[in-house]
DNA sequence: GGCGAAAACCTAAAGCCTTTCGGTTTTCGG
DNA sequence: CCGAAAACCGAAAGGCTTTAGGTTTTCGCC
């Protein structure tokens, strides 16, 4: 056949045709993807480094919906939330890629670099340098988290039949459909908090024993540049 | 060559092999383990139910490590706490089974039963029961994030070379090797502190409105130590 | 315009994995 | 004692990943 006076494939195709079949299927495999787009399975390997390079498309396709406009917000917490709700909001879109995304670090340019204003973030708002990374990985496992628990949907706590565990059967009728959503609005906002108590406490008196319930020690922080 | 005069194989031995070879070479496929163990591949089918029942097996060997007994302790915020705890240190003991069991979900009855006693130590601690299913679901994140970032340990951050990320890298030189850990510590901490605030205040004026921002409503629990 | 190099696709094949289908020998219950 | 079940083996089907080497078309450069 030779090459054909217009070109078949493109990392483009390749990308959008497996995140579909991962969308509908779970899974996906090279020759699928070529059988889906009229093509070789041998062709696929010119445009991408084998199944590992599909994946990567994948997650790259996944993590450009995170908006990196967030972090830009003021003040920091917000900033902090509005990411997180939008890195989470990015895997549900496309849950079943999350075993496969899961499996290797996120080290895509565009991801990375975000990290890296987050850093900057909680440096800026006054975080002690130990705490830094520490946050940033709380928060990332907070939102992986809940991402995989996203990616098995309901059979994750489908225990409603008969008998074996009632007060989880209980708890799960009192709750309803909402239990992921739920659950990570309360960790994060839980998470948030906790945060909020750990940065220095920049007036002169130093109440110094405490750190814990200083919920709303934040309100006057409308700039807020630490030494 | 027939039966043999001993049995060569259990599903005690197939788990405990597979298990070594995930822990060694990250994966485990049905011919290794029966070359392993000295015998021909289609003979581990007549003990397991294919690679999905060796799964099992692993998944089986890794959560009996979770010490259900932290469940009996009181108050229920330590209980939760030590659970969390042995339910991480279980993965972590063997963190590269963590992409195989993550990917379905953990309907072991051993464990089923431990979520069960969750559910049973929430209520009786006063908790809502619109609050019950989304705090087992919070902490079940928790630990699983945390596990997951175990599972791909400094890749996942090991930015530190040259220029790409200055803030991450020097967040990383803060804090050290212990990142993992101390994420989770904060984390957990960050979540029970907020639960301890969710509980209805017994005493006899309710501030009934808000149920959001009192972090601070726990006088009486006490201690939280700092990362 | 012509021509060599590169691009794009194909056929073929090696090697691995999963799973199933009969065989063969040994053990065990009645 | 004997038939049934258990435990292991050999072989094979079918799929996936990946590489190697062909064939045709396009493109850039002289």
């Amino acid at each position: 056949m030779g090459r054909p006076r217009k070109a078949l494939l493109d990392r483009e195709r390749i990308g959008a045709t497996a995140l579909e079949l991962v969308d509908e299927k779970g899974d996906f495999s090279v020759p699928e993807v070529a059988r889906r787009l009229g093509v070789q399975t041998a062709s696929v390997y010119h445009h991408v480094d084998g199944r590992a390079g599909v994946i990567e498309l994948l997650r790259e396709r996944v993590t450009d919906a995170i908006d990196p406009a967030t972090l830009s917000d003021v003040p920091w917490d917000t900033a902090l939330e509005r990411w997180a709700r939008s890195y989470r909001a990015a895997f549900a879109a496309h849950p079943r890629t999350i075993p496969m995304l899961m499996t290797s670090p996120i080290r895509a340019p565009r991801v990375l670099a975000q990290y890296e204003s987050v850093a900057g973030l909680l440096s800026e708002a006054g975080f002690a340098p130990p705490l830094v990374l520490p946050i940033i990985t709380g928060l990332d496992n907070i939102v992986l988290g809940s991402a995989l628990d996203m990616s098995a949907p309901e059979t994750m706590w489908e225990v409603t039949e008969g008998s074996e565990a009632p007060r989880l059967a209980a708890a799960q009728s009192a709750t309803g459909p909402s239990r992921a959503d739920q659950a990570f609005d309360l960790t994060l906002a839980g998470f948030l908090e906790y945060c909020r108590g750990l940065r220095p406490v920049r007036g002169a008196g130093n109440c110094a024993s405490n750190h814990s319930g200083a919920a709303d020690g934040h309100s006057a922080t409308g700039a807020h540049q630490a030494p």
